[in-house]
DNA sequence: ATCATTTTCGCAAACGTTTGCGGCATCCGT
DNA sequence: ACGGATGCCGCAAACGTTTGCGAAAATGAT
């Protein structure tokens, strides 16, 4: 490794301290301008750049800030991951992106190296499994605040940003009641899940509430593959004239056993989803659904970081609302 | 910030020296068993772990990767990234993440990140007006490794790992000519793209010398709808009786088109394409085609890198072979 | 008991930076 | 000319770690 130029470097080709470099580099008032200008123009032909270890080994602070998903094979993160990459640049941040894949250890794991390189902040959309988030708690006390996004726990005295999980799950049910559908099956994810428990009790609250006479099957799926047998054995049991599906996994899954099975859409089964954009405009029709935007959610969420930053550090539950988007599928 | 446990706050509580500390807790030789106990086992009951920037300031090594793609839409790089992450993690590697939005003057900005934390390593999918790849050579001169993958520069002297473009248009230039179509709409990527290059010249190239009396039309796009756009153009003022997609971005438009014109796939139009892998089974039929991995070739660029570390320095360029995947489109 | 060897440990410097403090010049007002 | 204020800069410590070297203590051989 060939040495790169540091602060001490300019200052003994400069005849001058190290702390004059430094300062007249940050344009410290205690600075001529006459020795700035020196300092500033070496540094600049020498490509003078900080090492960041040294920065936050010293000042014990750093500009990293980390990021621990699930998995980034889905594409709600990876488009929340798109977006927190771009806001942590345009502000000086560096990500660091780690997956856990839904397992409670290799999430522990994950957060120690996050502790080992002193992040500034944490965002996490934690396992299923998590139940105890007190190792994330201790970090916020010990000055790291921790951002939950999507997968937030239950426990009220920590900072999280989501989806309106409920509205959506309640505007697909109103348009669905529209249609004057009348036997819906509707698809979840994995039931340990906040986020599932939170759409399934909206959805089927709805029509309770609204339509009692509506039949909704409620199933429970926790992979694309289910998705596909589960829709399968359902539309040939119970003939469902509607289909909801909470998420693009499932969504893609239902959909290829609807296809199978050769029924039409909208025609004789109707099609809505939640989903994060992209995959229900493959199909013809376009399946309508109402989009809870993973891009949305990560500028949200670096908002919120910043505003820790600043002090705002009372938690806090922020919401992204939903956006209805009209396809041709009901 | 609460101040965590250091070597320091175990040798003053132990009553020994910083260094003996250090030693004890890495198995140095040099200390007694007696004291490797008391000293691991209380730095155990206190959480004790390292600081990685006082460990990088001191040894001018690091544990960090740095990861830069044109962006993180994009399928195949989030699923390089997924594989990578996943080895970065095991071999005890953080992985730094960062897009460059296809902009030569964010990917420098990028660079510079990467060299202010000091990485171990790189890997990076230029931007297409990446011509001048000095600052990558200067990196890997400075002793930090630079691995090229999926888009590649020309130059000779670095270290690349990619896809087997050529190999893979060619499989679906046999796959088309077996099928006996004789009219080929072939959509590419952006021009400027070696890849794109590769893949035409080797698809056009298949032709000319096999079946030249195949007609191929071969249109460049770069964006999904652009995609969308050139093949209701060519599908209505050509009809073609088969479809070439190099990419699944192109391969989402040009089905979008094909389906609003109503036009049956297999019977009226083949369609093939080069894929990562997802898309394709979304339709119906499920689309014909190779499969370039960005998983497998996350990591074959991981382990080059460890290979590099281990003192295989000089430049290679690794190739992954493509995998054939039958669907129904042709 | 003596000396040589080995075992076990501590000292101190170094990595690159920031920052409180103190010191020397220079300046101003009287 | 004198005192005080001000401008400009350097010293040195500190962040947490690693590591060459030397020194003391323990062990072994004779």
């Amino acid at each position: 490794m060939s040495q790169s130029t540091t602060l001490k470097s300019i200052s003994s080709l400069l005849n001058i301290s190290v702390s004059t470099v430094s300062r007249a580099l940050k344009n410290h008032p205690d600075i001529s301008d006459k020795t700035k200008k020196k300092v500033q123009e070496l540094a600049a032909m020498m490509d003078y750049e900080p090492n960041a270890h040294a920065i936050s080994l010293r000042t014990n602070t750093s500009k990293l800030l980390g990021l621990i998903v699930p998995a980034l094979s889905n594409f709600f993160y990876t488009s929340f991951l798109t977006a927190l990459e771009e806001e942590s640049r345009k502000h000086g941040y560096t990500l660091i992106t780690l997956q856990s894949g839904d397992n409670t250890n290799i999430e522990q794991e994950n957060l120690k190296l996050c502790r080992i390189n002193h992040i500034a902040g944490l965002f996490i959309a934690i396992s299923p499994e998590t139940k105890n988030i007190d190792s994330f708690l201790r970090m916020e006390k010990n000055g790291v605040p921790v951002i939950f996004f999507d997968k937030v726990p239950d426990a009220e005295n920590c900072n999280k940003v989501r989806m309106a999980d409920e509205e959506a799950a309640i505007m697909a049910a109103e348009v669905i009641q529209k249609s004057k559908r009348k036997k819906i099956l509707a698809l979840f994810g994995n039931q340990e899940f906040s986020i599932t428990k939170k759409r399934w009790k909206s959805f089927t609250g709805y029509f309770e509430k609204n339509a009692p006479a509506t039949e909704v099957i409620s199933v429970f799926v926790s992979s694309t593959q289910e998705a596909i047998t589960e829709t399968e054995k359902e539309m040939k049991q119970h003939e469902p004239d509607a289909v909801f599906c909470m998420s693009d996994e499932i969504l893609a899954g239902a959909m290829k056993s609807i296809k199978k099975l050769k029924i039409n859409v909208p025609k004789k089964v109707a099609v809505i989803a939640i989903s994060n954009g992209f995959i229900p405009q493959l199909f013809d029709p376009e399946i309508t659904y109402v989009e809870t935007s993973g891009m949305e959610l990560g500028k949200l969420a670096f908002n919120r970081m910043i505003n820790y930053f600043n002090g705002q550090t009372t938690s806090q539950e922020l919401i992204v609302p939903s956006k209805y988007v009209k396809g041709g599928s009901i």
